[in-house]
DNA sequence: TCGCCAGTGTTACTAAATAACGTATCGGAA
DNA sequence: TTCCGATACGTTATTTAGTAACACTGGCGA
C-alpha cells in the first residue's frame, strides 16, 4: 500500500473513532500503521516481531487485540485461507469485502461484491461471507 | 449427514480412486466415514481423537494427510474460517464449492457457483476461490 | 532378487490463538 | 476529593493447528 493510501486510511481511522466514541490507542494506531504499510497480507506474528523492537515486551494477546479491534472497525480484513491480515482503505459501512490475492507479488486487491448470491439455499439468512479468490493479478500473469 | 448419502459418497469414493489409480487405503477410508458421518464441519484434532480409540497411535501427519488427500480428490472442503473439514457429496470435477454453513446447528450446505465474479479486478486470473457464508439456514431462523 | 516408491509411523517443532487473571488509567458519581 | 466501574493493557500459561524431517515397511516392476 502506497504512503498516501496509507496516510489517508489512517486519518480515515482517527475520524471513525471519534465518531464511534472509540479510543485509537498508540498501540492500535501502530498495528494499524504496520498493517496498512506492510507488503501483502501479514501474519499476527510478524506484527508482533515488527512491533516488539519498539514495545519490547508485545505478547500475541496485545497483538489479536488490536487486529480484534480494528476489525470490528472494519480497518482491517482478516485473510482466513493464509491466517493473515490486510488494512483497507475503503469506506465500507456493511457487508463483506470480496478479496483478489495475487500469489506471486502478495497484493491483495478489495472489491465489495452483490451481498447475497443467487443460489443460496431457500431459507438461508446470510450474516457475514468470506469471499477470497487466490490467483494471479495483471502485473504478475505477463 | 445422512447414513444413505454417507454410504453413497463412499461408494463415489472407491469409483473416483479407482479411475484416477489412487489408493483409498483404509486410513483414508476411514478419515473419510468420519468426516462423512460428522455433525457438521469437523476439525482435525477431532478426527485424531475419534481415530485413536481405534488406531491407537494416529497423530497429526496421519490425519492431515489423509485429509490432502481427500482434498485433493475433491471428497473433502476445508473451511478455511474455521480450521475445520467438510464431506462433499457432489460430483464436481473442477471448481470450488460455496458453502453455506448454519452457526446454529453447524449444518453445511454445498453450492456451485458461478466460477468468475462480475467484479473482478481486471487482468486478475482466479486459480482457486475460497467462498464461505456463515448464518441461520431454514430450520434454524424459526 | 534387488531397488524403488507410496504410504505410514514417529519425534519434534513451529505457528496460531485464546483463557485467565493482574494492573493501570480515566471519567463520572457520590 | 474519593471512590467506583469500565476499558485497555500486561503477563503467564495453555490449547489448538499444522508441518518438517526421517525411519520403516510392504508391494511391485525391472
Amino acid at each position: 500500500m502506497s504512503r498516501s493510501q496509507s496516510s489517508q486510511a489512517l486519518e480515515a481511522a482517527e475520524r471513525l473513532c471519534q465518531e464511534r466514541g472509540e479510543r485509537l490507542t498508540p498501540i492500535r494506531k501502530r498495528v494499524l500503521e504496520l498493517v496498512l504499510g506492510w507488503d501483502g497480507p501479514v501474519k499476527a506474528y510478524d506484527l508482533l516481531e515488527a512491533l516488539n523492537p519498539e514495545a519490547g515486551t508485545a505478547k500475541p494477546p496485545t497483538v489479536y487485540r488490536a487486529l480484534d479491534f480494528l476489525m470490528g472497525l472494519g480497518l482491517v480484513h482478516k485473510v482466513e485461507a493464509l491466517n493473515a491480515f490486510v488494512g483497507c482503505t475503503h469506506s465500507h459501512d456493511e457487508g463483506g469485502a470480496e478479496l483478489f490475492i495475487c500469489s506471486d507479488c502478495g497484493t491483495v486487491e478489495e472489491r465489495h461484491g452483490s451481498a447475497t448470491p443467487t443460489n443460496a439455499p431457500e431459507g438461508f439468512k446470510i450474516d457475514r461471507s468470506v469471499i477470497e479468490h487466490f490467483g494471479h493479478c495483471r502485473n504478475c500473469t505477463h
